[in-house]
DNA sequence: TAGTTTGTTGAAAACGTTTTCGAATTCATT
DNA sequence: AATGAATTCGAAAACGTTTTCAACAAACTA
């Protein structure tokens, strides 16, 4: 393609191509006159400066890397337009990469991101990866995990992430609160270290009010709706005492919903349905589910401003660890239970 | 960052580094030997080639950008994964980038895409843009439009989209074979090439039946859910005669569910309700919507191959513009009409 | 007037690759 | 043993920038 290059403009300028390079960064040492002469001749010519030329000598791409599972699930398209659009306001632009929740093809797109010299790369996952694998990573470039790390990465990485733990707690306290003493927990997933914490929170409420939740295990990778479909359809085909149900994650609850439907179980008049994420499907009219907020937006937030002072600051060894506080939005999956049982 | 380079990879191999260049890009002129030797210290050295020098000597990035107005949008998230998924089993890594359907953002980031000299652009959307914004795009980049343009376009444009003309009599035919007559059609944007070539499908059907459908005509520049709503509860409110609405997005149509549900108005007990685009709400437990298939996959397959015959054949001044035809999926939100009106 | 400072510019090196060209080595052929 | 062809490799230019350094002119100082 007929690109036109720094020289072909300081041939027509009548300068050395130094200087048509100091009058498009704005260096100082030129005139203010020919600056304004060689910038008008770019803007007539349609000159693009060359990012790559430009990066390569500046060792700054002013793009940063952001490797999630799926952009077709809402958690993670929500949240990554919110960090695309905040890190565009401070300069940088995003690499977007699917993982599809595969080792094998994370490892690919950490290549080639490094490969294309991101100036960091963020990470949002909720599987639990092997600390060889996330210490390989954090090594070699600012690197965030927006997720939970297992605790013996602690000391290698940063993470941000909502604070789990207190997300649990916040669930248990609400269905508590309105009366409910037998409940499911469905959806918990063993390898993710997000969904142990919330458990953890969770039962560390109950067991206070000397309860258990009975646990209903995803066996599976992701939270999908027809995982939380087939959980539900084997105990909903049976009798159950249990008046209220806390779902791991939006996907689950709506896959709750489906079953619920078919076996003719109200919600929230035969089970109190309570859910974790708040993409845009709790919200959807006839769903319209009660959930805990992750607060995507504070999460994005955090993450890039984290990752622009690991920019600045590339020889810092601390590794910080941000929680974000869930908090509870309230719609109608969830009743009062009367005193009456 | 310490990033190793080619030279110092020469320098432990004791050879020069244009023979390391050849061992790496698998080039001739090199024994099996010595390159073997070279390959076996970038592994254990942990050497990543430089993109950006690679790219800027080759005039080749293997970059597409993909601009799509949001991700957020279900429609756009799954094509984009389509896209991602389909151009990265050819070689090429996706820039995705949210245009939130705003005129100047378009353009700074196509400007972005082009200093970082992608190999070519994809512009999902179905807004429509002026012939002169199209123009510049198209003449400087391997660009391909997907959706609809306006039709002084057609000479200087790659297009590819559904066949929304074909979408819309589809639909018509099928509420029409259902029995019904009177029918509402909801949601039309009138600054969408594709939105009215849609409702000349339909109503082409329709004149055919001596019938005339209700406009509901979205003002808006978007479809969300609540401009369905809002359309909605206008006719809800009152008595209307029509069995059977067609929704123009599935969004839309989901608006109309909850304003539906607000007006205990049963669906599709009291109105069919049809939709289009058969992203992830129309399956979604409760909701369960009839809808006409816009083929995502086939679509990004399509836009794909093109976008490799573009970049490989530079200078062909032709441009095309392929159909792909909708298909129809039915699920619950449709019924037959009984004969007794 | 000579010397010093200041401001403006150009030449050239650098970033990390690929590729062309020519030189050196190997090998077969006579 | 000498010639020629084939093979293997190194030197250097190129890609489009930024930046350092030196050169030069103009303006100030004494």
């Amino acid at each position: 393609m007929g690109n036109l290059t720094i020289k072909d403009i300081a041939k027509v300028a009548g300068v050395s191509y130094s200087t048509v390079s100091r009058a498009l960064s704005g260096a100082p040492g030129i005139s203010s006159a020919t600056r304004e002469r060689i910038l008008k001749i770019c803007d007539e010519k349609g000159y693009r400066a060359n990012a790559l030329a430009r990066s390569l000598i500046n060792k700054k791409t002013n793009v940063l890397g952001l490797i999630v599972p799926e952009v077709t699930n809402p958690f993670y398209s929500e949240l990554s337009l919110e960090i695309e659009t905040y890190a565009r306001e401070l300069g940088y632009n995003i690499m977007l990469c699917n993982s599809l929740n595969d080792h094998e093809r994370t490892d690919e797109l950490f290549n080639f991101l490094l490969s294309h010299r991101v100036d960091g790369i963020l990470h949002a996952s909720s599987r639990i990866y092997s600390a060889d694998m996330l210490k390989n990573y954090s090594s070699s470039i600012p690197f965030i995990l927006i997720g939970t790390a297992p605790a013996e990465c602690n000391s290698i990485l940063n993470t941000i992430s909502t604070d789990n733990y207190e997300g649990g707690r916040i669930a248990a306290k609400y269905l508590l609160s309105l009366g409910h003493r037998d409940i499911f927990y469905m959806g918990y997933r063993k390898g993710s270290t997000s969904h142990q914490l919330r458990l953890l929170g969770f039962n560390s409420v109950m067991e206070n009010a000397g309860l258990k939740p009975v646990i209903l295990e995803n066996p599976s990778n992701g939270s999908s709706i027809s995982r939380g479909y087939d959980l539900c359809r084997k105990i909903f085909s049976k009798p159950f005492r249990q008046t209220a149900m806390f779902a791991a994650t939006d996907s689950m609850a709506l896959g709750a919903l489906q079953a619920a439907e078919e076996y003719h179980i109200s919600i929230p008049g035969d089970l109190s349905l309570l859910s974790y994420d708040n993409t845009i499907f709790s919200s959807l009219p006839g769903i319209s589910l009660s959930t805990v907020d992750q607060r995507k937006q504070a999460l994005a937030h955090a993450a890039v401003d984290l990752m622009m002072h690991l920019i600045e600051h590339p020889y810092n060894d601390q590794h910080t660890h941000q929680l974000i506080s869930p908090s509870l939005v309230l719609r109608n999956s969830c009743r009062e239970l009367t005193s009456g049982t």
